[in-house]
DNA sequence: GTCTATAGTTAGATAGAC
DNA sequence: GTCTATCTAACTATAGAC
């Protein structure tokens, strides 16, 4: 079922599937799919529920539609900072900086996608066969590799290296409520640590990464 | 509702009770408490579903109790560190090796455990306020403020600190299905990477902790 | 303790008026 | 396009026989 071309749509329709996909964003974000309701997705958006079903057939497809817009940037910030020219170190640095500046906008977002990931992880597989995204690790390799011949960065997996990466600077993002709880933050407090990290986490990896030690 | 005494129980009934618990684990910690179905935890374990709320008045008390259980020894890992002697990085490095073990052992359990603290955060504030847990934290605040004084590691925030043992360690295997998709990598190739991991791990938390960098 | 049968509720989805 | 009303299926939970 395709969406009638923009200049067909007349009146509030614009509008309206606008409010749907940002109330659904909202919604499946905070519950996830499976804790997700259509009813509340409707309530979110004010409109009713049989809407829902008139622009989305099914909440399988409006979740696709969302998933697919929140996870479709991935790779950016890793583009540019392979793209960038320069030490291998600094590379690393702006992509830390790159990532962490997204996420403290979007906080929740690293929660949501391996959440649903994790539910379909075959989805996601069909999902990303046609995307920059799997070329992006390749490109990453050929990196590592070339910066530890340079002699740049001591010999390193360039999976263990990614992982690094990855976790220091998303897995704050995914445990916050857990790590709140353990630590007795608060909101304002763990926040605050959030934006401290930026510099830790360079300062962590770089080190990591010096020759001959 | 309390459970009969041992002694009085007879015939299959605790044999019962354990399959319940049993396929009720599995089942929670591959689909969620939202994905799961009361059905499917019956079928696992090879009984009707009516059974289920004769054992565990309704879905939520099931999902506490294994809840409970499978998070009750949570901080037991980072007790034995800071009980143990020595020199402070020579904690960090039990640690992070003892948590490694038992991620391997049970590598489903931090996704599990923080998607449903991430459901529910007020459920698990409730659940740790009587629990040793949350005095971990303190303690292990404590050490780092004293290692940090006698120069046994560069001067750090204990929340960043943790953040990064915590990221390092358990990231890998909840971010398991989204890796393995973008890297391409096969479940033995990534399962052989974890196994890797540990020494990864503990050299570049004991890099970043060095003095005078 | 264990089962079959079913109540009671809510979810996603559709019909049809406007 | 948007609404009200309703269908159908699925889920949790309970009643009651054995």
């Amino acid at each position: 079922m395709e969406t009638a071309p923009e200049y067909l749509i007349h009146g509030e329709a614009r509008d309206t599937e606008e409010r749907i996909v940002r109330a659904a964003t909202k919604v499946f974000m905070q519950k996830g799919f499976d804790g997700a309701r259509m009813q509340e997705i409707a309530d979110e958006a004010q409109i009713n529920k049989a809407l829902l079903h008139y622009y989305f057939r099914s909440k399988e497809q409006l979740f696709s539609k969302i998933f697919r817009e929140l996870t479709k940037d991935t790779h950016m910030a890793l583009q540019r900072a392979l793209e960038s020219d320069g030490h291998f170190v600094d590379k690393i640095r702006q992509l830390v900086r790159d990532e962490m500046q997204q996420l403290l906008q979007n906080p929740t977002l690293p929660m949501f996608v391996i959440r649903e990931i994790s539910r379909d992880a075959e989805r996601f597989r069909s999902l990303v066969a046609d995307t920059p995204l799997r070329q992006s690790f390749v490109q990453f390799s050929a990196h590592v590799h070339e910066a530890v011949r340079r002699n740049e960065i001591r010999p390193i997996d360039p999976i263990q290296l990614l992982l690094h990466i990855l976790a220091l600077v998303r897995f704050p993002f995914l445990a916050k409520p857990m790590v709140m709880t353990v630590t007795g933050y608060s909101e304002s407090e763990y926040q605050q640590a959030l934006e401290e990290r930026t510099n830790e986490v360079v300062h962590i990896l770089v080190n990591s990464l010096k020759v001959d030690q």
